[in-house]
DNA sequence: CCTTTACACTTGCAAATCGCAAGTAAATAT
DNA sequence: ATATTTACTTGCGATTTGCAAGTGTAAAGG
């Protein structure tokens, strides 16, 4: 029950206590927009995070109830970690950042999606939100 | 010029090379929401960061060019920090927080400002990325 | 059955970063 | 001249990170 240290009572410092590192948000990323779902497939993203950082991210934020883990059907070996209403709430955040990125990191780019949100923000969050919601169901 | 190593070219990812860490939002946030521009201010907030990790954080902040600094106009031994608009483009990011922290984490709350995003975020990003800009000027 | 592979971690260790306390330096105030 | 304010810098032990290698369990192959 990996715990997390409370700096303050004010909500940005609350959400940074969890979310404020350099991989946990691209873990989410990765379940949102990139239908991601096992530990081997987090590993592979472009990014080259650390098997022990990982493994200690996912014990975080399965014991911040942002989501849950359970055997695979298909594997008794494998994993399958789903998002909870409380991962999915962070699809918000993660848009901020791409737009964010795309805007003032020159050399920051991304397929299709950037038009997407471009042309509607909030129809692009609800588009995720329902995705990640279906996907963490199944 | 501090450097700051990218990643990938992912905009999540680059966003985070920048802003991903426990206390660089939280200088942006005592800018936006309390007005902050000094480096007495800042040791000041709740969370209490080390004056070495602030320093560190002011020399990033600038060098990516999200806030400039300035000897301040009545002390020369004082120096002014401003956002850019970079800097007041982060405003949607720290919202999201705000919402995200206040919705999940039950000992975070906030004053008037939730209400206020609560009856339009829209509205309050405009209000405060207007409120910066006008600081900024000043 | 026995061996190999796939998958999910765990461990060990050097390097980087952090948190804390104290010290430095320049501009004001007294 | 002396003290204070403001903005850092420095030193050091503790924590965290990144990298490589090792462990354990379940399925698959021979």
């Amino acid at each position: 029950m990996k715990e997390v240290k409370q700096r303050s009572t004010c909500p940005v410092s609350t959400s940074l206590d969890v979310l404020g590192d350099k991989w946990t948000l691209l873990i989410l990323r990765d379940m949102v927009f990139a239908g991601k779902s096992t530990y081997g497939q987090f590993l592979q993203s472009a990014e080259k995070m650390a098997t022990n950082v990982l493994a200690d991210r996912l014990a975080v934020l399965e014991s911040q109830g942002i989501l849950t883990k359970a055997v695979a059907a298909d594997k008794k070996s494998k994993f399958t970690y789903r998002l909870t209403e409380k991962g999915v709430d962070t699809v918000p955040i993660i848009i901020a950042l791409i737009l964010w990125g795309t805007k003032h990191c020159p050399t920051a780019v991304d397929l299709g999606l950037l038009e997407e949100l471009q042309s509607g923000k909030d129809a692009a969050i609800e588009k995720y939100q329902r995705l990640a919601r279906e996907k963490a169901l199944a």
